[in-house]
This record gives C-alpha cells, structure tokens and sequence, in this order.
DNA sequence: TTCTTACATTGTAATTGTTATAATTAATTT
DNA sequence: AAATTAATTATAACAATTACAATGTAAGAA
C-alpha cells in the first residue's frame, strides 16, 4: 500500500479529520523526499491553497507528530525540520550546506542499556547526528 | 592546574580580554557542575554585576565557544545550555524535569566511519543524547 | 603622562520561529 | 436542517537571540 494512503487511513482510525490542507501536506513531506521546515511548506503549498496559514501548517504537522505520522527534527540553530516517518534512521548532516542524507545503523542498544545502568535512569530512546562536509562542499574545501 | 587557571591562559593565548564579567561567567560555569541557559548565568551573576547586559552573556559565551571553552547544547525545544569543556561525553536526559546527566562512552568510531563510507561525507563529529526518565522521575509514574 | 586605537559592555530595538487567541468556516452528528 | 464539534484563518503575543549605536575601558604609541 501507498504510504499516503497508510497515512490518511492512521488518521481515520486516531479519528483526526482528513482537510485538503492536511492532505497537501501530507502528500508534500512524502512526495518530496526531504526534511522541510515548516516553512518550506507553507511556500510549497501557497499556490495551491493561497490563503492557508502558517499556523495551520504548524497546528498539522503538531498533530502528525503527535500520532505518530511525522519526527521533528531539531538541530540548534535554524527551525525544526519535519520527517515523515517510514523506518528509523540517522541523519548525515553537512555544515557547510545544510544537505541532509538518511543513514540507516542498527540500533545503538548497548549504549541505552549502558547509559540506564550508569545512571539510573529509565531510558526510552536517543538521538544521533553526524556531522561534516558532503561530498560536493568537501571537494570545493581543497580548491 | 584548575580549571579555571587553565581556561584563563586559553583567553590570554587566543589574544582575547580577560574582564571582570569574563571571568564570572567562567568561573559560574565551572563552580555549578550544571548545563546552565544563558538565563540562568544572566540571574545567577545578577547580584554581583546588577548593570551586565543580557548581550554580554551571549557575546561571551559565544567567544568562550569560539576558543574552544564552552560547547553549546541545543535541545530543541527551550533554549540553548552551556556546558564548560572538560573531556568528550554524552548527556542522558529526562523527559519529565529535564534533568541533564553526564555519560561517558567509547568514542561511537564505527558509526561515524560506517556514516563516510556509505553517504561519501567527509565526517567530523557526532551528536548522541539519551533520552528516558531520572530515577525520580521514574519512580513518580508507577504510584 | 596623554593621545590614539581597538576591544568590550550596555541598553535597546529588531528579528525569527513558534504559539495563543478569537472569529469564521467547514464537517459531522442529531 | 439544526446543533455540535473540529479546523482554519488572521493576527497578536511570546521568547530566545542578535544587531546596533553609544559609552566605557584598557593596551600601545608618542
Ligand atoms: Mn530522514
Ligand atoms: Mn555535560
Ligand atoms: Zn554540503
Ligand atoms: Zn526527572
């Protein structure tokens, strides 16, 4: 089955109202395969829908994650970056352009269970980036 | 040698003004043992210097970044923390009062050659936060 | 010392990403 | 259809951070 399809039917079952507005973002974070800002959206889909709001594109991707649909990413400095979930992966981070590439790692649990016998406490997941050049930046680094 | 010694020859060597207010963020991030907000220096150093702008505590922190002092911890959400640079490690992290413990670890090496390998990047550093619940909080859930 | 220049601090305004609010519109249930 | 509930819109508010201009301070030259 589509992935689309498989997400408008999550939200029929957690009983959130399928709106065009929902579905064109949906179909925008599958289609273009990247890690959007909220705003990226909201550009992308100003054709399309000229008077939606940014709230709007807020208020959905807050409801996306929360069941399920999307991962916000956060990397410090700029705005969150939104995910549509398929399976879990890492991300490879440039710092010279901002490209980021999926990376997919089995599971660090020997680090989680260390982590849980050091410090005590009950541990439910982690995070992880990598960092440095991709390949375009790095090759315009040596000139 | 301290700490604090140590990260004043730093300022001296890289050429950069050791002031009165320099020296109290510094010696505040070393004495707390924590991962304060720029905020939480702002009030802590209140009493002692009650005309220091809020900028001078960014300005300096970012200097004290730029040598190569402080590393800057972004976790989404709230605002940045500051972490005085001692040795490399990972921070475990409660999801009920944000409670930040340090974590030592073996250096991730695999993973961040497995990462160049496979996307082409040319990999510098890494993030990892492990996320879950402090004893306390833990033990607060079950009632 | 005094003059000069570079650097640092201060106070405040501006910026940015995000959220809150209230009014309007749309969908679902009765 | 009427009533109820949910979603969208437009805009104001917010919080963290940065930019800016003015003032203050310290080191080096004369
Ligand atoms: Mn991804
Ligand atoms: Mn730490
Ligand atoms: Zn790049
Ligand atoms: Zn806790």
């Amino acid at each position: 089955m589509n992935p689309l399809k498989e997400a408008l039917d999550t939200l029929k079952d957690t009983g959130v109202r399928i709106t065009p507005q929902r579905h064109a973002i949906l179909e925008y974070l599958i289609n273009s395969m990247s890690h959007p800002t909220a705003d990226d959206i909201y550009k992308a889909l100003e054709g399309k829908f000229p008077n939606m709001s940014v709230a709007t594109v807020y208020n959905n991707l807050r409801v996306f994650r929360e069941v399920g649909l999307v991962k916000e990413l956060t990397f410090g400095d700029a705005s969150s970056r939104f995910d549509f979930v398929t399976s879990h992966h890492y991300h490879v981070i440039c710092e010279k352009c901002g490209k980021i590439v999926d990376f997919l790692y089995p599971g660090l649990d020997e680090v989680e269970h260390l982590a849980s016998h050091v410090t005590g406490f009950k541990v439910e997941n982690h995070r992880m980036e990598i960092y440095g050049s991709c390949p375009e930046c790095a090759s315009k680094e040596v000139h």
